[in-house]
RNA sequence: GGGGCGGUAGCUCAGCCGGUUAGAGCAGGGGACUCAUAAUCCCUGGGUCGCGGGUUCGAGUCCCGCCCGCCCUACCA
């Protein structure tokens, strides 16, 4: 156990804006690296750009300016969305540029090589530039590609194929051993059934006439580029210094607890069949976890530009925030399953939960302690029955979550949150602290303080407990508590050193927004 | 064609190896309260659990067939 984790997300082509899909594999990602690191693990969570792509070229020319400038453009958009969904990426990739990728790549080629997997011959297919991409003749829906529905070219020529052939076995053992967890369930079927039907040897590379001399050469072959798809997956490993042999690979990577992928269902065969293989023939250590995630769909439709449909998740941002924003990719989309994006309940959500629920209750409660108590947490007395329902609440909320989390699943989490939410919301009203506060005997003043105490740590502990998913509101609770997020543990008695502690009425942490009109 | 996953209250979904009157959140209806972001709390859910058979003392929960949606995979004519 190195206590280390190392979580990323898919590096997407840059040859146009991000959407809400790569929005929602980002919070997702940032969501477990940030439960990773507050259970205590050295987390280092990586993303980047997938740059060497034929697609780039292709929107290049039709935009009449060098790839180069493309990407450089057009990775901006990403890495602005990441600080908008206030992602704590630690590193970011981009495949065209980091010089440890790129020579990190040929060294993994070299590798594949000396392990004899990797051989040149004569090929004939379809391929499809958008996918990157070669298809058989069955895959195609009326001679077309089925994602994008354009005409794939006949393309012939010499290329270096992969040796996939040979891991079939290997890559059923990892999987079905478990070494290699596939999530959810079904995805991991769907994977195992995939190697079952036979692996073919796959084409690892492209004359560089094709790639139109975008791509990184193979070496020793200067007429030909990796496939970008090979080049693209060594990311993983390059991005922590795979060829410098530095300390980073070896702790984050290496030697790490937990190696996870987060990625689309689109995708799965690369991180799930392939990278393995490509590892396996590295002689690298494979990813632990694969993590697959589905597609938003617009008020049932899926997300096409040509259907105008597509939702700027940065725009969204700006519209609602960041909260409201990851909330609702986190709370109310499957972690698994395709999801339905639609902004009316977007609001809603917002609005019940984290305005009415969450936010209301912060509100209530620091008003209540700066009201009857001068802002002053008081020491409690006598505990009874309601008192202990709360602290169990407290218990079963703090570990349904977490544990939920060890399972990728964010929206479980979450719902189990707010269970203590709403029992922290009914605790108040069943002791109506303000017909305590007007009631001058000792015992009621005794209840009250016992309340009042009772109430800072369960708001404490849900202020600690949404910081995967709300991190800068988790801040907001935990700072009008004067605490910060380090100064808070799961392992101690959850109302250790509140009384005493000087807390403020906080302002709306989540102002209510309203639903657009049109 | 083969395989997988879904089809549970208006909406989004829970329901593990079959077992008392099928659940939650939201929305809707009624009531209470005032600390709070007109927020909160309490009460309120007669849903053919896609359809039809079957196994069982007993089936959303197992078996068979069918319908619908999605996905993976392959082409037998």
């Amino acid at each position: 156990m190195s206590g280390a984790t190392f979580i990323s997300t898919t590096i997407p082509y840059v040859n146009a804006k991000p959407h809400l899909g790569h929005a929602l594999e980002y919070v997702q990602a940032d969501a477990y690296a940030r439960h990773r690191a507050r259970q205590g693990d050295d987390v280092l969570f990586m993303s980047g750009s997938d740059e060497n792509s034929l697609k780039n070229v292709l929107s290049a020319e039709r935009l009449n300016i060098s790839t180069r400038e493309l990407v450089d453009t057009n990775v901006v958009y990403f890495e602005r969305l990441i600080e908008h969904l206030d992602l704590r990426v630690d590193h970011f990739v981009r495949t065209s540029v980091d010089i440890d990728h790129i020579k990190g790549a040929t060294e993994f080629w070299r590798r594949m090589e000396k392990s004899g997997d990797i051989y040149s011959k004569e090929y004939e297919g379809l391929y499809c530039v958008g996918c990157e991409q070669f298809y058989g003749e069955a895959e195609l829906v009326e001679g077309k590609c089925p994602e994008h529905l354009t005409v794939p070219e006949l393309v012939r020529e010499r290329n270096y194929f992969f040796r996939l052939s040979r891991y079939q076995d290997a890559l059923l053992e990892v999987i079905e051993s478990g070494a290699l967890a596939v999530w959810p369930a079904s995805r991991m079927n769907e994977v195992t059934s995939f190697i079952r039907g036979g692996l073919a040897d796959i084409s690892i590379s492209r004359s560089i006439e094709r790639a139109r001399g975008w791509g990184i050469p193979v070496p020793g072959d200067p007429g030909q580029v990796m496939y970008v798809w090979i080049d693209a997956l060594t990311n993983y490993v390059n991005g922590l210094g795979f060829v410098r042999d530095a300390e980073g690979y070896h702790k984050y990577w290496e030697n790490a607890d937990r190696r996870v992928h987060a990625v689309g269902k689109g995708v799965i065969r690369f991180h799930a069949v392939y990278w393995p293989a490509m590892l396996l023939s590295a002689r690298v250590p494979l990813p632990t976890d694969v993590v697959v995630h589905g597609y938003i769909t617009l008020s049932g439709q899926k997300l096409s530009k040509s259907l105008g449909n597509v939702v700027d998740p940065a725009e969204l941002v700006q519209q609602v925030g960041t909260d409201a924003v990851r909330y609702y990719l986190l709370a109310d989309i499957s972690p698994f399953l395709d999801g339905d994006f639609s902004e009316e309940r977007m609001v809603s959500r917002y609005n019940s939960d984290l305005a009415n629920g969450l936010g209301n209750l912060v509100s209530r409660v620091t008003s209540m302690v700066t009201r009857y108590r001068d802002g002053i947490v008081p020491e409690g007395g006598a505990v009874t029955e309601a008192d202990t329902a709360l602290v169990n609440q407290v218990a079963a909320s703090t570990a349904e979550a977490t544990a939920a989390m060890d399972r990728f699943d964010g929206r479980e989490a979450l719902a189990r949150i707010w269970d203590l939410v709403r029992h922290t919301n009914a605790y108040i009203d069943g002791r109506a602290p303000w017909h305590l506060a007007k009631a001058d005997d000792a015992a009621s003043q005794e209840v009250l303080d016992t309340t009042l105490l009772h109430l800072v740590g369960a708001v404490r502990r849900l202020g600690w407990l949404i910081s995967p998913f709300l991190p800068s509101a988790s801040d907001a609770i935990l700072g009008s508590l004067g605490e910060s997020l380090k100064s808070v543990s799961v392992a101690e008695p959850w109302l250790d050193g509140l009384p005493g502690c000087g807390i403020e009425k906080a302002p709306a942490i989540f102002p209510r927004l309203e639903l657009p009109v049109d």
